[in-house]
DNA sequence: ATAATATATTTCACAAGTGGAATATGAAGG
DNA sequence: CCTTCATATTCCACTTGTGAAATATATTAT
């Protein structure tokens, strides 16, 4: 998929490696994260299987760089790619499968920890600063209907962080309650008009 | 990640690698998904880290099997990492990685896309089967507590969902909404009566 | 001066995950 | 009888990702 993510970036117009990692960083962060290691790296493979090709450009006043274009065999790819229909494989929450286990701590302790992450955020500015990001990138691109997808992921994001938070609102609430069964324990029902 | 979810099932009683594979199959899918490959290598690993240990028990009409317990410096490490809060770095989200580079199909393909994944589901009984091998597992490990938190990963699920659902909803809206702008084109406002 | 920052790329050891095959046993179904 | 299924484990080649550092140049801030 990174190889698909970073052909694409460079199906929009040649890109340096570098630029590539500050699109990753500033961008797509929110549905996708890489390490610099690895974009080089892939960039090496994608350019042995002719998808794209390699021009070094010297520069004065900075380090020279390779810049990158897609060659008629990679966009073919990229289109292959999108088009192609594997449900990805691999879901990978690492926060439902601390959830799944918590019962071995103290409720109040988790219910601190839904909390905490009800309070994260990766948009913690209603994703502002991820819409700038597109609006510049869309001026570089000059193409505003490929703006529209790029926005598309960004509501994927808002809604997602709006569902979590709802999420953990819930478990918070029956922890809570559970919390209360435990210290009402043994009390013979004084009033059951609890809800 | 995976092989602290080991360890918190093998908590929860002992068990051989086969029935760790089932219960990632059946009742973890919808938030981590393991190889066979990788859970038997996995507690080799932690068997040589000292976090279980390994009971060989001969059957009769059946192959022998390995049943893996919990050490007291597994359990210790359990509770390390149920407490320890390092935000799990890498979002990785492969529909939202195509959905940023949709605009180089037609319109019309992406809409298709959209309505495809919205109609795809992991829980398309609505979470009953989930519900089920949540139940199951509870009555073997015997701890009501502990299946509260299983149940809110499965909402986790339920929410996700349905999330996802509104999301694919709104993407075919833009889209629909672009195809009559590219129809229109050149065509004066005839009617703006349309919605 | 000099320290930090931005640009630009490379390397390396390691951990984690994929996908497929191979091996073995007995039960159940046709 | 033969195949398929469920149980049970192992191995292997490969890809993907992590984390950290090393190298180099020039600008900007202290």
């Amino acid at each position: 998929m990174l190889k698909h993510g970073i052909l694409g970036l460079i199906g929009n117009g040649d890109k340096t490696g570098y630029e590539i990692m500050t699109v990753f960083r500033d961008s797509l962060r929110h549905f996708w994260t890489a390490q610099t290691s690895q974009i080089y790296r892939e960039l090496q493979t994608m350019e042995k299987a002719g998808w794209i090709s390699q021009r070094p450009v010297s520069q004065t006043g900075r380090p020279d760089k390779k810049v990158f274009s897609i060659t008629p065999a990679g966009r073919e790819e990229l289109l292959r790619w999108l088009r192609e229909d594997d449900l990805p494989t691999g879901v990978r929450n690492p926060f439902l499968m601390k959830t799944f286990f918590m019962g071995e701590l103290p409720t109040e302790e988790n219910i601190a920890f839904f909390k905490a992450f009800r309070d994260a955020s990766v948009f913690p500015d209603g994703g502002k600063q991820a819409s700038d990001a597109v609006e510049q990138y869309r001026q570089a691109v000059r193409d505003p209907e490929k703006a529209i997808y790029w926005k598309l992921t960004i509501e994927f994001g808002r809604m997602y962080e709006a569902m979590q938070r709802e999420w953990c609102e819930t478990c918070i609430r029956e922890l809570e309650a559970l919390r209360r069964t435990k210290s009402g324990e043994g009390v013979p029902e004084a009033d059951a008009k609890e809800d």
